[in-house]
DNA sequence: TCAATAAGTTAGGTATGTCTAACAAAATAG
DNA sequence: CTATTTTGTTAGACATACCTAACTTATTGA
């Protein structure tokens, strides 16, 4: 079995590698809050344990083992995610440090319940796909809304989910997973966007803008 | 803040002082599952933080804060427990040992809506008491159904919740704590008591009997 | 009361997961 | 194409939480 840290690193190359970034030593190090000595430590220890292959500077590879453990943590985060909004009423821009804790004393039997009362979720609160448990997603690829133009009408797809300030502000704009918006206007040089959501006008800026992920309505 | 086994060590001074036992390095090691000298080790460390008091041969004592710590960790313990059987519909005999690892983990928050949510329960599944949140628990000693007389009408008060094998069994003789049971007969030599529980006549052995705990009827 | 037993501690070691500082190797840029 | 910068590794530490084996101290029972 993986230890705390284990998951946590094999997470986090999943992510970093699904974000088409390199998972290098020293991104995974900058991503963890941690030492680049710890990284190359750890790197060693997981490739023993064939959940890895690691080849210094070209970045690491999760083994078939390696991304089934990480696709299982990634699992219980979302599926947590999704309890806590759901089930307890969290915030969703609180769900997200939650589930970091819970994610690694999840049972098999409260993963099945949690499961079943949410009915089989696809997607969690913040639009990011569930991970099956034999170990399986199918992740999307959307545009961020930086890249958005205008007059499009928008379908927001996902929200990036570490950062609890720009949750609450995307609250209170009412931007959320499969709300509906329309691009009036994008600032030049990064500037500010205006938008429509759902009757309302709002003025977001570009950095904020940049972790909403939207596809075009048909 | 407490380490996790720390707040174990704690929980389990606690439990063992409160069972009237003197909470000795033996005794801590042999109820904790480790060696005499990791209990040395760590009655030295949380002696240092001021959270016991230990004389060797004669057993530690929790100093105030390290009460509250106990308590807290003991609060969250059985929270849980009425969590996972009540909103999860886990069942009684398995949510002790999903306890032991939410009860480390769980926040502020949601601890005060898991409180919420059950009405601001007094007593976990097993008939425990739940400690404040400030630290103050009202422990009843009650009498093991092992030492009940013939004829007594008795109700029960709490079932020790370590052991799952009996906790499944006393659930199919359909006794909890608020069931009220009277013993018909009582068999020497620690021999089986025959009770009748709700209506049906039942027969359990001594051994299972000195697991529950119940007072007399009024 | 004093020897046997039980209880407790010390010394030295292991595994995990961190760190800093020094060093080595690869990538890149002029 | 080599010098600089970036990236990565090694060496040596530290903290936590364990362990076994050897030793010491207290309790107890004859």
């Amino acid at each position: 079995m993986a230890t705390h840290a284990v998951e946590d690193y094999l997470a986090m190359i999943y992510k970093i590698s699904f974000e088409g970034e390199k998972p290098t030593t020293s991104i995974i190090a900058e991503n963890m809050g941690v030492s680049k000595a710890s990284v190359t430590d750890m790197f060693k220890k997981m490739a023993i344990s064939a959940l890895i292959i690691h080849k210094p500077y070209k970045g690491v590879k999760l083994t078939r083992a390696g991304e089934k453990v990480a696709l299982e943590v990634i699992r219980h985060h979302r599926l947590v995610e999704l309890y806590l909004k759901e089930a307890m009423g969290v915030s969703w821009d609180k769900v997200h440090d939650e589930a970091d804790k819970w994610e690694h004393i999840l049972s098999e039997d409260i993963e099945d319940r949690i499961v079943e009362m949410l009915g089989n979720p696809t997607h969690d609160p913040h639009g990011a796909p569930i991970p099956t448990k034999d170990g399986h997603v199918q992740e999307e690829k959307f545009t961020p809304l930086s890249e958005a133009h205008e007059g499009e009408k928008l379908l927001v797809r996902l929200v990036e989910d570490s950062d609890p300030e720009k949750l609450r502000y995307l609250a209170e704009k009412g931007i959320f997973p499969q709300t509906v918006i329309e691009v009036k206007e994008v600032q030049p040089f990064e500037g500010p966007l205006t938008l429509d959501v759902e009757g309302h006008s709002q003025i977001i800026g570009h950095e904020v803008s940049r972790i909403v992920f939207v596809s075009e309505m048909v």
